[in-house]
DNA sequence: TTGTAAGCGTTATCAC
DNA sequence: GTGATAACGCTTACAA
């Protein structure tokens, strides 16, 4: 009935050694094709499946630790779709867990992937990790790719969306396209590094633009629920002539608070990760695209590279963002509030 | 350096048996105060970490296959929070792969769940899974819980919203608050179990409003895209009364359509899940509220409990789903009780 | 309370 | 090409 059958019963069935059924299996060692067929059809019979855990005991392990903040953040449920396909699509299995941002969670499940033995691990880290957490992964010594989010002063392998053009490409187009002399960023945890980098290039834009270009940041959560909170505390003072949004959830709940206050498209809105939503909302959302699923993927190839013993490190990855200008940047909005 | 410390390092180092060392980490067996702290303190210095791998070979494992057709789907999405908080919470790993709604996907990987010896299995099965698929999991004998979508005649157990009562729910509404006389339900695979029992459930409404109320019902794939295309389709002819959808972001993409063909609110329109995004769009969305991460809560718990022992059969658990009325399902008659 | 020893199912090494 | 045999790191009767 259950997976008592054994690779020795495998063997004695089709009156070979353990070695030679193994060596069926996995394809490795010389057989003669009579004795496999015996023995992948002994297999079949006695309906023997293979025991993971049992060989990892001898070989190396076939499974990665994922860890993500959030798994319902949808940039990250792109990214993980990315993740989980490349590995499984070669014979990988992915333990994937989420820290819900929080430290004390991500060393705890960080523990448990180590005595899962895992082979590798992809890491999109948790807001505040630092150091310590570098050092944790580095000293346990398995091949390690950080994700999305970079600790300061790492030299981990990193693969992620190049933050500083993004917030250039996002500043650029309010401050050269529509000529905005204000702009806010709203959105994101105050020390988040793609936060940072980000602002980086929307200063550095606007420096470019060589004009006079106010610029106002606001921390907040990365939910609807937080843009809506900020959208009414912006339309309560004068606006600003252009908003960048930290994610595209944050943008609707902007866009809608206005809406609300009878100010739809009083001002210019540009989000971030062009979400599937952004282009059914209305107004349709202008957002930097960042590709999450390439990132997962790229990632994932990158660590499995290292475990094949591609020993060359892995190096850091940037990847381009792009701006995908629709309705919510427009001029063209007309004023569909509610009278 | 790496993870070479095994228990015998530290039974050696603290002068004990790789035994008691044993009892010490697992808790197990009877231990002096003593001897303990030693054991601790020798586990501290050398730097051991359990391998979890080594022990499954002995006692039950601590891994938990989930399976689920998108991660990205923000509903999925929710379960998959639901469902891994309460595992990684109770010291169990969630190994999650995606089928991509794919029947061949999802046997591979049902296959590969098996050799890693997952202890349990929670999974929502892709579209077009049947006997077959249950079949091969009864017969592995392994604890298991359908998530959201049942199979036909399977008497596995499941954890789902009651799908009947969201479309009764959906539908009484436009039809007794709103009048109603011609309804559309959208999207949603031809023979996926959810749609048709919704459909029953509009039926079951319209048939004891005592109205006639014609009902037409469209396929269609489950993403804003397809809402968009589906949209447009719909407005080229005459508008029903109203639109039910398989989603939010069918519901979404409809909406949009209307509000580019210039007819924004020329229909009242129900989205499905509620998610996030829902009370951010414009119009705001009504919505079907399923609560994912209950579901997946539930089902988690039920495993858990057949885990530990609790040899009762797992019974089948349908939650109760909340209509969330919002602005797109316009100019509401003072009717709030579609109790 | 602690120690001895026999597995768990696989792979690696080295003979034949 | 094929087959003994020794690990791998841990759990768990059974003794002491």
């Amino acid at each position: 009935m259950g997976s008592r059958v054994t690779l020795i019963d495998v063997a004695r069935h089709a009156g070979v050694s353990r070695t030679t059924a193994s060596y069926v299996i996995t394809g490795t060692g010389r057989v003669s094709t009579a004795t496999r067929e015996r023995v992948l059809a002994s297999i079949d019979t006695l309906g023997y499946v293979y025991n993971e855990g049992a060989a990892s005991l001898r070989r190396k392990g076939r499974t990665i630790g994922v860890i993500v903040p959030n798994i319902d953040r949808p940039f990250f449920g792109e990214v993980l779709i990315g993740v989980e396909s490349t590995f499984t699509d070669s014979g990988y299995m992915s333990l994937m867990v989420s820290t819900r941002d929080q430290l004390d969670q991500q060393a705890r499940l960080l523990r448990m992937l180590r005595e899962h033995q895992v082979a590798a691990l992809a890491i999109i880290p948790a807001t505040g990790s630092d150091r310590d957490l570098v050092n944790a992964i580095h000293s346990w010594d398995v091949p390690t790719v950080f994700l999305s989010r970079y600790i300061a002063g790492s030299t981990e392998p990193y693969v992620g969306s190049d933050e500083v053009r993004g917030g250039y490409l996002a500043a650029d187009h309010l401050v050269r396209a529509h000529r905005c002399r204000s702009i806010s960023y709203i959105g994101g945890p105050e020390l988040g590094v793609a936060r940072i980098d980000r602002l980086h290039g929307v200063r550095r834009a606007i420096a470019e633009s060589g004009t006079g270009v106010s610029l106002v940041d606001v921390t907040s959560e990365s939910t609807v629920e937080a843009g809506l909170r900020a959208g009414h505390a912006l339309s309560r003072g004068e606006l600003p002539d252009g908003v960048i949004c930290h994610n595209d959830s944050i943008a609707m709940g902007v866009a809608r608070a206005l809406y609300e206050q009878g100010r739809a498209g009083a001002t210019r809105i540009i989000g971030y990760d062009d979400v599937a939503a952004a282009q059914a909302s209305v107004p349709s959302l202008t957002s930097v695209a960042t590709n999450g699923r390439l990132l997962g993927e790229t990632a994932a190839q990158a660590l499995l590279a290292v475990i094949s013993g591609a020993e060359p490190t892995v190096r850091s990855h940037l990847t381009e963002p792009r701006l995908v200008v629709r309705e919510s940047c427009g001029d063209h909005i007309e004023d569909r509030s509610p009278s």
